[in-house]
DNA sequence: GTGAAAGCGCTAACAT
DNA sequence: ATGTTAGCGCTTTCAC
């Protein structure tokens, strides 16, 4: 075992009180006695131990992560950038998958095993804002992605239909009238597919082009699989779409990948883009046209929530936290 | 707070002690006890307090996993997997990112934050053996990926060199004789890139086919990007290969992106193939061959290892844990 | 400026 | 079969 404030204290020649107060850099010791105490600290090789702490205190240092599913590019990345954030803050950022499944997102809420957690930043899929609100003296809870939830929960988004209709705005522009839209998800209690399908409508409104319910294909999940079977499926039915706009770079990965398959040229005569701005997309062939959303504020922005409901006071009221984003325009749109 | 033992015995009627018998299963309870106990745990919503669980038995449920960046897809699929297999093990999988960075590396091997965790799974790239061996009282560590430390250290690998002797082999049979080699790493501890080169040139020698320095390109890191520069290099320096093998998916796909940029027709004029099997190269255009390593059979070897070194007694000396493997072959070398 | 000691919630050794 | 209690390592209140 490791040395503890006890055996460091008596090696020191002081009580326990004195080395915890140098450990914690409690102002009130002696420049002596402290310098004596640091150096048995160091011979030791002293660490305060976590459990022991944590017990007391009630603080783990420990967030979690808790979505859908890790090996997802997007949540890759945001979990590099949550991982990162949450060292300079001092927090070890743990992971826990639901694969999106309503009694597995209860569990994690209720702490299971995330008990010992400080704060949870989760994307549920499956669970509404009531069932996220119904949880006794629980640690904060920070929500990613839209919750129709204003001034109930904290969570942090994009402005997801301005962004979509930032893109279909530009593929308006570049000439294309018959736009798919891939990725509506109408049994996800999550409503940023939802806030995607409208922004892309708006956009459609503006230029006074038709709106048409052949054109907006729901999916399963936002794997690269479903937008494949989408692509195929549009395809198959015969329907002429110059351009797909998709609801993840995920599903426009597999919506290139059968389009380029089936001898479309991309962008001549199909344009395809996402949403989400993985690295996938900027090297796909051609690389992917897509919304990108600033995924390091969106970290930042979750963990600042957390700390401030953890710290002492109330805090603000929950809210809405809205993230940059902006258009990145590649060759899949624009070759 | 919630409820904990004292208060669910008083409520209950009976002590401490058979509540934590009822909690942990213990079998010496009356029947009709248990009953009664677990319908007081059942009303208060008893949980565990895992901090106290932790000061008191010594085991926190955490493991760590310490990778270079969660954002790559190796890594995030294997995370997934890992995390996956410590939930059936009632282990929480927490992540740190060391960026491949040597303090970094060091830092987290001797706990700064890890010491709460049960054990570690690591895949060091700055640290050699020697340094990762130099850790007091430390909990178990399982290394993944070639370490030249057989019988010193825990470690989880698939046979690289023969993968990529069988992967070389198959681009020799379909014709090509130009075969460069992208993605050694002669500045990392890590010896994977160095087994890969093995196998590599020895598929070349049994073929008969000269070896030219010139086609082993080393790269910086095993990003995209580095691929990208690695087949802009070869482009530029006029170097006629008729296939690249590189050393991961990632390097793969930009090598793919920069040769289809260039007017190159992939297989025809240049076969591509990558090694890892992340699900980008599947969706690739066109899909990518590579060597596919069976990563929950990874996960599950990691942490069986973790979980014996835990168990009471020593168990057995440090191995090499060998995973299978297979060839994936797709569009990229065989269309 | 420093010491003594209570107590966080749990498990397990020791009693009965 | 169940009750009592020490103690894990730390922080902090209360004394001096």
């Amino acid at each position: 075992m490791t040395a503890n404030l006890r055996q460091v204290a008596e090696r020191a020649g002081v009580s326990v009180r004195t080395v915890s107060n140098v450990v914690s850099g409690f102002p009130l010791v002696a420049p002596q006695t402290r310098e004596r105490v640091q150096r048995v600290l160091d011979e030791m090789g002293y660490r305060p131990n976590a459990a022991a702490r944590h017990l007391r205190g009630g603080r783990s240092g420990l967030v979690a992560l808790v979505i859908p599913e890790i090996a997802s590019p997007y949540f890759g990345e945001l979990a590099g950038h949550l991982a990162d954030e949450a060292e300079k803050r001092g927090w070890t950022l743990l992971v826990q998958q639901t694969g999106g499944d309503a009694r597995r997102e209860r569990e994690l809420l209720d702490g299971v095993r995330g008990q010992a957690v400080d704060g949870l930043v989760m994307s549920p899929w499956a669970l509404c804002p009531t069932d996220l609100r119904r949880r006794p003296d629980a640690a904060p809870l920070v929500l990613l992605g839209e919750q129709d939830a204003d001034g109930l929960l904290d969570h942090v988004v994009i402005d997801n239909v301005a962004a979509a209709r930032e893109l279909t705005r530009h593929l308006i522009e570049t000439g294309r009238t018959r736009i798919a839209a891939i990725g509506l998800q109408p049994h996800l209690t999550n409503g940023t597919a939802a806030r995607r399908l409208t922004g892309y409508r708006q956009a459609l409104a503006e230029a006074g082009l038709p709106h048409d319910p052949a054109l907006e294909i729901p999916v399963a999940q936002l794997h690269r699989a479903d937008g494949a079977a989408a692509m195929r499926g549009l395809l198959a039915a015969g329907i002429d779409a110059d351009a797909v706009f998709c609801f993840s770079d995920q599903l426009a990965l597999g919506a290139l990948h059968v389009a380029t398959g089936h001898g479309l040229r991309v962008p001549a005569d199909l344009a395809v883009a996402g949403f989400d701005d993985v690295e996938d997309g900027r090297y796909a062939n051609p690389s992917l046209t897509t919304v990108s959303p600033d995924k390091p504020a969106i970290a930042r922005a979750a963990l600042d929530c957390l700390a401030e409901r953890l710290a002492p006071g109330t805090g603000p009221a929950p809210a809405r936290h809205i993230v940059a984003h902006h258009l990145e325009i590649r060759g899949s749109t624009a070759g």
